[in-house]
DNA sequence: CGAACTGTTTAAAC
DNA sequence: CGTTTAAACAGTTC
């Protein structure tokens, strides 16, 4: 369930119900999960007897923080990750999260004293665990993206501006999913070089940043766009075909007529 | 059956 | 330095 929308639902689920629980085991059983040097032993070390006591969000990257001030806990949940607390699923899946309960897919979790449990289900597992996360690696985050912020991500940016959206150093948080539906609601091609984008383009994708990632909220997730990603589905706007191409690395619909 | 998929990292090439 | 491409991860879906 990557997408910032289902990590800040994730979040949002952490908060209400991971905080404050004393941390009695760690599962942490795959050693490709876990990132930059971190281990099973040195999470152990860090979290037993610890419990965390916020759940935050930078673009994609939940961060936790523990009644340790040295130490905190990375989780990034990939394309398939999902969280569960108390054996119960937080959000909603997107299409290629599998809804199936396999116990050998919870790459990383926590037993807490009382009983209850927060596990990380992954069944390709790219996502990730590790211990003090490199925040500054991360651009600002999209829910809170300021004119200015996004003024600057763009700013001599040689690249397609979807490559610069989905960039996490310049800006934390859009994925190719949400990028296609910015792009195509703000009217500007993907494919489009970055610095090239006027002013009076840039006020348009920036209010289209924010209105997408309200409204698509507001109505459950990330999939719930207005463009569909299929050719057969003509253009919602002007009724033109949709194109697919492999912009950035990644599949792109768009519309030909009214992006440019 | 084959291809594609919401993500990130690393490497290599230009 | 910036940008692009490919590979790797592993399961589901069309």
């Amino acid at each position: 369930m990557p997408e910032i929308l289902e990590v800040e639902t994730a979040r949002r689920v952490l908060e209400a119900r991971a905080l404050n629980r004393e941390i009695a085991r760690v599962h942490a059983p795959d050693t490709w999960f876990m990132k930059r040097g971190t281990t099973a032993p040195a999470l152990r070390h860090a979290l037993v007897g610890n419990a965390f006591t916020a759940a935050r969000r930078r673009g994609k990257q939940i961060v936790l923080d523990t009644e340790n001030p040295d130490v905190r806990v990375g989780v990034h949940l990939g394309m398939s990750g999902r969280v569960l607390v108390d054996d119960e699923e937080a959000g909603d899946p997107l299409v290629y999260a599998s809804n199936r309960r396999m116990v050998k897919w919870h790459r990383f979790g926590v037993h807490f004293a009382d009983g209850g449990d927060f596990m990380l289900r992954d069944p390709r597992r790219l996502g990730a665990v590790e211990l003090d996360p490199d925040e500054s690696r991360l651009g600002p985050d999209a829910m809170t993206l300021t004119f200015a912020q996004l003024d600057h991500a763009i700013a001599k940016r040689t690249a397609p501006i979807k490559a610069v959206l989905m960039d996490q150093h310049r800006i934390a948080g859009l994925g190719n999913l949400l990028v296609d539906e910015v792009l195509w609601r703000a009217g500007i091609a993907p494919g489009r070089v970055a610095f090239t984008i006027d002013p009076a383009e840039r006020k348009v994708l920036h209010k289209a940043i924010r209105t997408t990632l309200r409204t698509l909220d507001r109505r459950g997730g990330s999939h719930t766009g207005d463009m569909p990603r299929a050719l057969e589905v003509p253009c919602p706007r002007d009724g033109a075909p949709l194109r697919r191409d492999k912009v950035a690395g990644r599949t792109t619909y768009w519309c030909p007529v009214h992006q440019h």
